[in-house]
RNA sequence: GCCGCUUUCGUCUAGUGGUUAGGACAUAGCCUUCUCAAGGCUAGAACAUGGGUUCGAUUCCCAUAAGCGGUACCA
């Protein structure tokens, strides 16, 4: 069994004693939310054990490697307040020293050139396949001495006997025969590393004591392990995290739900409730607490509970946390971050201070900062069938009564006096007399036009004396009318 | 197909050789209440299956099943 302090234990190589981890993503999509919990994972370990958080972007691919992705990915991480140590390192500027590796592996015949082309390779495989055997490479140029010219790529010599095993701190050993795993490409040429191959140089060079990385990677890791010793390196420690699933248990991807951070940035996911969301999905601490600051997960954190089985990404509990953050926000604290998120135009209701009131007011009912729209909505007049005024224990003469007699009571409340508590002491001592029911709910329908709104103190607090009385007068107009048939 | 990983309420998870198998989200009901929201209370809901080991297995062992991941000149 591993001990708790498993992950103390440094490879020899690595005389530093501090802990090193990095979140390595290629710049080839936006920022995506699995890649958001690899890094803040990587980012708990750091911080809890007193190392360090190396950014580096993985960018060999350049067909489909892309500067605005790398931008996405830098600020969705930066927004997250996962902040970096080192880096960002890009692998298109480390050209030089990959390039060195590579030679010294064909200088000792630990790799060779291959001329096979795409088309060839393809060919093996489905033949492969109609017999029932993995597909590998079958070492058709292992012992054909390609020169360089007519390479078409640089294959690693992988052993054709032999087990590797691993010691993940996640899930115990893992082992796997080499024999299944056939030689690798490990370039396209000197100056084109392939993956595989960039990251085993990487993570040495960089001195990475562990590698935290998704699920998806446990198959690519006997390959870095021959790597690495084929180079003279001693391999890090390794820990694969469960993956992040959609509802149906795959994998998460955009036919699920939203993929990209940024999406969730504009949602208005709250970055701290993103991030105590993120944490919990795979882990959890030892008390049942589930709403924590950064501050408070690092604390806990320990990367030895951390779950084998993947975690399906639940939107509604995402949601319900990211409604605890806001609740515990100012108005004036939301009014700042939907006038970044969204712009002034869009968000200022009649004017900044009432808007800020709105929010402290409305900030119940959101659960993400893209639900102020509706809120303010609810805010605005609506048409209404005059039927709605009539309460339901209550009658049409009953409401038109208690309506005007409001009326009058707000005619008197003077307009710099005209705030929700005045108005609420002002009325209120009517609604106890002649009933909350038959007095509060025609006036809050004339006021908001509404089934369900908030209440009528808070709208008139609001919209001011003014387009109160409007829609009051309204509202007694429809009651009393005779085209509007209760 | 082959290789690997995984398996406790719908979901995230706690937990133990003997527990009423705990919490949270969601769902339902009730309370509060002018409606809605918020808040409070309550309820239903799980140890994948089959063999062992054992006085006793959800827990330990072995199979099976199912799910997922990988199987590139992507990362």
């Amino acid at each position: 069994m591993r001990s708790p302090y498993h992950y103390l234990s440094m490879p020899d190589n690595h005389s530093t004693d501090t802990v090193r981890v990095r979140i390595a993503p290629s710049p080839t999509g936006f920022l995506h939310i699995g890649t958001a919990r690899t890094a803040l994972f990587n980012w708990l370990f750091a911080k809890k054990m007193g190392g360090k958080f190396i950014f580096r972007i993985e960018d060999t691919d350049l067909e489909r490697s892309e500067k605005r992705f790398e931008d996405d990915i830098i600020e969705g991480l930066r927004w997250l307040g996962l902040q970096w140590d080192e880096g960002p390192y890009r692998q298109s500027e480390r050209l030089d020293i990959y390039e060195r590796s590579l030679r010294e592996l064909l200088d000792k015949g630990l790799a060779y050139y291959c001329e096979c082309t795409k088309e060839k390779l393809d060919q093996d495989r489905q033949a492969q396949q109609q017999e029932g055997k993995a597909p590998i490479y079958p070492g058709t140029c292992r012992d054909k001495n390609v020169p360089a010219e007519r390479g078409q790529v640089i294959r690693f010599r992988v052993p054709e006997h032999e087990t590797i095993s691993f010691d993940d701190m996640i899930r115990g050993t893992i082992s796997f025969e080499t024999g299944l795993i056939g030689d690798l490409a490990i370039a396209k040429n000197l100056r084109t590393p392939l993956y595989n191959f960039a990251v085993v140089v990487d993570d040495h060079e960089m001195r990475m004591s562990h590698v935290i990385r998704g699920e998806d990677h446990i198959a690519n890791t006997p390959k870095q392990i021959l790597i690495a010793r084929a180079l003279g390196f001693t391999p890090p420690v390794y820990a694969h995290l469960p993956l992040i699933l959609g509802t149906d248990r795959s994998k998460m991807s955009k036919r699920h739900a939203a993929t990209s951070l940024n999406e969730y940035r504009m949602q208005g996911y709250l970055p701290a409730a993103l991030v105590n969301f993120i944490a919990l999905l795979g882990w959890h601490p030892l008390d049942d607490k589930e709403k924590m600051p950064a501050a408070e997960i690092i604390e806990k954190f320990d990367i030895n509970r951390v779950q084998k089985g993947g975690a399906v990404f639940d939107v509604q509990k995402l949601n319900w946390l990211n409604a605890e953050y806001i609740k515990e926000k100012t108005g004036a604290d939301l009014f700042a971050m939907l006038i970044a998120l969204y712009g002034e135009e869009k968000v200022v209701f009649h004017d900044a201070p009432t808007t800020v009131r709105l929010l402290e007011i409305g900030k119940m009912r959101m659960e993400r900062l893209s639900d102020y729209e509706a809120l303010r909505d609810s805010f605005l007049p609506h048409t209404y069938d005059g039927a709605l005024l009539v309460g339901k224990k209550s009658t049409r003469e009953a409401a038109a009564v208690h309506l005007s007699k409001c009326q009058e009571i707000i005619r008197g409340v003077l307009v710099h006096e005209f705030t929700q508590e005045n108005l609420e002491a002002m009325l209120m001592p009517y609604a106890n007399n002649e009933g909350r029911a038959a007095v509060l709910w025609p006036l809050r329908v004339a006021l908001t036009g509404q089934e369900r709104s908030p209440g009528p103190f808070e709208v008139m607090g609001i919209v001011g004396k003014d387009e109160s009385l409007r829609r009051i007068a309204e509202g007694i107009e429809k009651l009393n009318g005779p085209s509007s048939a209760a």
